[in-house]
DNA sequence: AAGGCCTCCTGATTGC
DNA sequence: TGCAATCAGGAGGCCT
């Protein structure tokens, strides 16, 4: 499910109900997801208070009062669910455990956050949080887009001499952390670029003009909660209503949206992933 | 050492 | 209706 901006609208779903509240019982389902939990990641949750919640490209780290930081992926499947009743904060009483269901904290606010799962490509780790940028999923991530490190220079730089299409040069964390399949797309339809063109021969005019449209995208997702494919759901409970904003993403077949274009968006696959681009108005 | 391919896993959808 | 093939919002790890 989830691009920066569907965990950027997960952490806001989860601030209410976990910042600056201790996690009076954390439950482990299994031994970890895509790796093994931490040793006695259970213990080292119960008891303490969440300090704060932030995010660094697809990770929530949550910042706990013990020194340590639970760092959370949620890979494709992964969501979370908040429940209970708090000051009208929560919207359900605990519903039933469903598959899938890794791993639960009950807060001691009385609301209840499920980490659910259903491919396990997710990831839980403890970090000191002192170290947590260091740690190792997290040392060679790229600038983060909405952040001021994140510029035309950047990308013109990452771009030189590259000769992989551009479509995996901004999947390519290292270069800018928090794009993917579906916000690549889009950024691209929007600059008018082909997903097929080599990175390291786009002009640097071009390139540039990828910065402010990734900010674009990735700021209009987030104020619409982001995307909510096949029906998942925020944390909150709410759905996301970018997908109806999509302008490629998934939309083979319909007419390009570019004034005066007249094309048609196509899926191609580039390393195994779905390309949707219009080949009339983007080169 | 950049680039490409494979893999982890389950579930929903599509096609016959 | 059944069953198999295909696809899915990620990304580490291995190979060349």
């Amino acid at each position: 499910m989830p691009e920066l901006p569907e965990v950027e609208t997960v952490r806001r779903g989860l601030l209410p109900a976990m910042e600056n509240t201790v996690i009076a019982e954390a439950r482990v389902n299994r031994e970890g997801l895509r790796w093994p939990f931490p040793p006695g990641m259970a213990e080292r949750l119960t008891g303490k208070r969440v300090l704060g919640l932030r995010r660094r490209s697809k990770y929530i780290l949550a910042d706990l009062d013990s020194g340590e930081t639970l760092l959370i992926h949620l890979g494709m499947s992964g969501r979370m669910r908040v429940s209970g009743e708090g000051l009208g904060l929560f919207h359900h009483a605990h519903p039933a455990p469903e598959k899938h269901d890794h791993v639960v904290l009950e807060m001691a606010s009385g609301a209840r956050v499920t980490f659910n799962d259903a491919r396990r490509f997710g990831v839980m780790d403890l970090v000191a949080t002192g170290e947590a940028e260091a740690h190792r999923l997290l040392a060679e991530l790229g600038p983060e887009p909405l952040g001021n490190s994140f510029n035309e220079d950047h990308l013109v730089a990452a771009f030189r001499g590259r000769n992989t299409p551009v479509k995996a040069a901004l999947l390519d964390q290292r270069i800018v952390a928090g794009l993917g399949n579906i916000y690549v797309c889009e950024v691209l339809h929007r600059t008018g670029i082909s997903p097929v063109r080599k990175a390291g021969k786009i002009g640097a005019a071009r390139v540039a003009r990828l910065v402010p449209a990734i900010r674009e995208v990735l700021g209009e997702a987030i104020e619409a909660g982001g995307s909510s494919l096949r029906d998942h759901r925020q944390a909150s409970g709410e759905l996301g209503y970018f997908q109806h904003r999509f302008a490629a993403y998934d939309r083979e077949g319909h007419p390009c949206s570019t004034p005066g274009c007249g094309g048609t968006i196509r899926r191609i696959v580039q390393s195994g992933r779905s390309s949707f681009y219009c080949g009339t108005c983007q080169r």
